[in-house]
DNA sequence: GAACTCTATCAACACTGTGTCGAGTGTGTC
DNA sequence: GACACACTCGACACAGTGTTGATAGAGTTC
């Protein structure tokens, strides 16, 4: 059984060349390989699930041989991390800009902008927020990289709650972490079950509306909070 | 690939033989190695993820070969399955309880007693739940059958909010269908993350009190209704 | 322009796991 | 004692993963 870290960087020499880790200078066709290889990941992704995606049938779309398939990443999971990883590093910009919004002013407004921007983010994705939960129940990497997210999002609620709370307008109540981790796990579940149009699910017009008004019971006792 | 749909019932003849579908008679072996089989199911679950549980550990776990192990079963996932069909069936017993105590009387106590029943027996079992999570990303019948499951309980909830409005004891709001569906997904969510023990999740002893109150304020707009 | 290096490529291999086939072996029954 | 039937497994075919080793070509370097 392989070890349970694998490098997901596809840089083929494997420790950082010198000491920078710029990019190769004017050699091209590998990046262009690279870059084919998680084309065809994503492409593919909107088509089936990724357990039904084999090294071949991305090596292929990339128009190389299994074995040169290796030679730019080290598994299929790594492909699906790198992708992962964009996705992640773009739902972060929607945070930054969600958490500013949220910052002044209108509580409820900025509270929907801020989720919004959210699930708008992997709406666009779909296909690689369904990968992603895949690939967690298998690997420890894809669970270490979600959790560090998750982490993220229920650190920066935990933060509002909290300032609400010492400005009066949300009551005391639960610990401010734990009611964070339990609104920020139900928008996960309830964002993925739309996505896979599970059987119970919310209409993809009716997960904002709902989602909003839980959080503001939840954090402010009432819908229209003061 | 195989079809779709796959028979989890391990009964050898394929079609239930006659009319009635009794237990075989007198011969008893068979049963000896379907129950092994299932017993050693549970236990490895107990050890590690479905993923790194191959047919032959089933097999050997219950003293026989690989090959013996296709005529109890179709499949791992069959015994998985099987596996599952008893929580369910016990999950279903906390809830018809947990609903006529709901019935009669303070809707708090109600709610809390229906919850916790509904905890307890999952973390009774919480390897299986693992196990159940994992299937459902790669098997369409897992998927099916937890889908079932949760419209079961969305229905009931739904229920339950629709009684309480119409005797006025909560507000109008979100549509109850769309508020018990994002709240019973949050359930699961919160108490799979705490049984798996990822990174943020509630401790054990807080999950209750943290949904109780989430609840409460969706359904009555605060956490102390009348 | 011969030797040297470094990226890139793939046929062939070794291995793990799944599911099937067909030839058994024992036990009970008519 | 022969027929059926439940049960068992060795041997096979197949799909997928990841590795090895040989090689091709492009770009220095002397």
């Amino acid at each position: 059984m392989p070890a349970a870290s694998e490098a997901r960087r596809p840089s083929p020499a494997a420790e950082p060349k010198g000491k920078g880790r710029g990019r190769r200078g004017t050699r091209a066709s590998g990046d262009d390989r690279e870059r084919a290889i998680l084309e065809t990941a994503e492409r593919l992704l909107e088509e089936r699930p990724l357990s039904e995606i084999s090294v071949d049938d991305l090596a292929k779309g990339a128009g190389i041989s299994r074995p040169t398939f290796y030679f730019y990443f080290p598994s299929k999971d790594a492909v699906v991390l790198t992708i992962i990883d964009r996705l992640v590093a773009a739902a972060a910009g929607s945070r930054e800009e969600a958490l500013a919004t949220l910052a002044q002013g209108d509580p409820h407004a900025g509270l929907r902008r801020g989720l919004e921007d959210l699930y708008g983010a992997f709406r666009e994705r779909r296909a690689v927020v369904l990968a992603a939960a895949e690939l967690r129940t298998t690997n420890q990497e894809a669970r270490d990289l979600w959790a560090e997210v998750m982490e993220g999002w229920v650190a920066d609620v935990t933060a509002v709650i909290e300032v609400e709370r010492a400005r009066g307008a949300a009551p005391p109540g639960e610990p401010a972490r734990d009611l964070a981790i339990a609104l920020v796990q139900m928008n996960e579940r309830v964002q993925y079950a739309t996505f896979a149009d599970e059987s119970p699910s919310l209409a993809d017009d009716r997960v904002l509306d709902v989602l909003v008004d839980i959080w503001l019971r939840a954090i402010y006792g009432t819908a229209e909070p003061g």
